[in-house]
DNA sequence: TATGAATGAGTCTTCATTCAT
DNA sequence: TATGAATGAAGACTCATTCAT
């Protein structure tokens, strides 16, 4: 009998690798080769255990979202309403190594699917997913009476997550302006505001932004 | 007797070619041959141009930017405070073929300078610009008592920046959601969320977004 | 207590499925790989049976070849003379869809030998093993009086065996033209005329042909 | 202005080069390296004046046939009926270093063709030019009374097109045995055969063969 | 006996770049 | 000024083969 090896243990391991590659590389640079070389392994046994080069790429950025996602449940885990959002918020912002990471190989992929429509389902799919979980922590919100009931939902979700995408994208290519205490600062203000909707009993506004 | 060329404008006409094959194809297909073939020119003309493939994507980059902001001055040119705000977010988002192709290749160069340092410096001089043209539109808003004068200037441009930056990222990858009826909404409801300030005399708060 | 394998009916059973590969895919597709999938068995089995790949691909054709000897003698038994060599040429020719991969799997190996030196010598055998087998129907005929004394029997055979590889190798790249109607009809005439040689008495030639 | 090079001449010289690697080391050994060492250019000059390899073999292919056709052509200048056809048959056959060079590339594509449906049109519509060539050369020699008018024209083509295919075949394979003084021999015999027909008055018969 | 993990050589292809004309 | 000939490096991919288990 061969040794045995746990194939999709080895796919992570290598799509670990992969990912961080394209993070500190660039895609581009994601060869066969680099990630050979990167996990000690020889040219052929990527082959081995993925289709093509494509496959490699594809489990790297599924790597990388199921990484993040993990992450984001156990940083949200136990809480709702605004400290969910709050949390939530903090975990999606390129505060730690992880998250930074993330966001370079996020952008790339962006970058790839804004000129590919082929790729825009999965990414748009995944957009959606990150609107609905700041819909969810609303609606909490608007429950526990943390937030005003006139609040648009769907709108506010859409507008952090706009916020949150470009705050993010700012501090990828500006990190010493957008540093980490002014990503945790906006992180606040945000949560805050929200929070003040209640006490001042705004009339309701569609955005619910800049108000 | 040498057949006199307009080196400046031959390289314009070539930056803008190769601008395009990049926001169509990606910044990889931008190759010199690609080039060469949709200008019309021999391959060896471009490196008669240019000092080496880099400097053809330096100045397509270049081209590309100039051609933004020529376009921003038209659009608030005569307009100021949040009438100028409003004309310079419909300018920016990819309301238009123009800007959409502005957009892509933005976002890869974007997905470039998370990556590499030395990138950097440029895109955030660029970043820091366009905070700066927002900021001096709220400073009229103020004066003109458009907005109370209670409002950050400089977190409120910082916030628009990044939403702004959000919202076309995501309308890129996810252009039947985020659409252009969409996009004007929401830079609609910006504006007037800001206009409404004034009106409820609110007590100030840092960054005036989802107060 | 090793599984008991009966390593010459293994060995049987792979070379088969890889005959059936060259005839459907060409001999290059007949990778350790495909014979290994189309086995169901792993790699690593079809070089423990096989010194190496080389070795499969010749006990494939072995194979063929066994199998086509085997076909002739099940066609040819209790056969003489003229019905022999009719039933003999009716075998060969690709009639069938075993004697059409078999004509495939030949053209191929006679392609190779053709550039290769020492792979001619197995195939010239063969070559002339089917000679003698048409020689002796031959001779059979001018026995029982089927056909004239007066014809040269290695010439004749000779001439059959050009013809019938002509015919067939046709017949493989023109299916359509020299389909099996066309195949059945020239052998039937080839016989008929040789058994005309009798009844007109002709004076002796050579070679019997076009006479 | 660049060096001036005939494109087509080139690419002549270079199919001509890969045809020789083809009939001597095979088709597969035809690679862009082996095309690059034979013909003194880089690899990359290869990929310069084709689309790609399978360019290059179509081009090899095309350029055996033109010059087997301009040899032919040669060949029967002048001549008519039974000696054109003795001219062609003498020059089909692998009777020159030239012919057996060609035999062997006509094989190996012939041994593709039977599997690939896609490239039986254009060798089956080769094989047609043949059997028409042949069927010219015998309506000839009957309107000068060289062979019976009884003779079935194209159905002793087709037989003339098998048995010099099958001989061919065969004299590649078995070189020693059916060399060159034997095809020569096989060539006057078929000839003389058919002349005969003419003299011996016999009654038609269908294929004419072995009469 | 059997599996498949692992390696490395070889193939086609693409490309930036240099340079003779 | 302009062309494109020529080179060589690098990439993805396929495959036979070896070997540990």
């Amino acid at each position: 009998m061969p040794k045995i090896v746990d194939h999709d243990q080895r796919r992570e391991f290598i799509a670990g690798v992969c990912s961080e590659i394209i993070a500190e590389q660039g895609l581009e640079q994601a060869t066969i080769r680099e990630i050979a070389a990167r996990t000690g392994f020889s040219k052929g046994i990527i082959e081995h255990y993925f289709d093509d080069k494509d496959h490699v790429i594809d489990m790297a950025l599924a790597w990388v979202n199921a990484r993040y996602e993990r992450r984001e449940r156990r940083a949200t885990a136990g809480k709702a309403g605004l400290d969910a959002l709050h949390a939530r918020l903090c975990c999606v912002m390129p505060l730690t190594r992880a998250a930074t990471q993330e966001w370079k190989i996020r952008l790339r992929f962006w970058s790839l699917a804004a000129i590919d429509t082929q790729l825009q389902t999965a990414q748009s799919e995944r957009l959606k997913a990150t609107r609905q979980r700041f819909e969810r922590d609303i609606e909490e919100a608007v429950a526990s009476n943390e937030v005003a009931a006139s609040v648009d939902v769907t709108a506010t979700a859409n507008l952090l997550a706009h916020f949150v995408s470009g705050v993010s994208c700012h501090a990828l290519i500006a990190p010493a302006f957008y540093n980490k205490s002014y990503l945790r600062g906006v992180a606040d203000d945000v949560v805050a505001d929200l929070r003040q909707c209640r006490a001042q009993a705004l009339s309701p506004v569609k955005t619910a932004v800049f108000r």
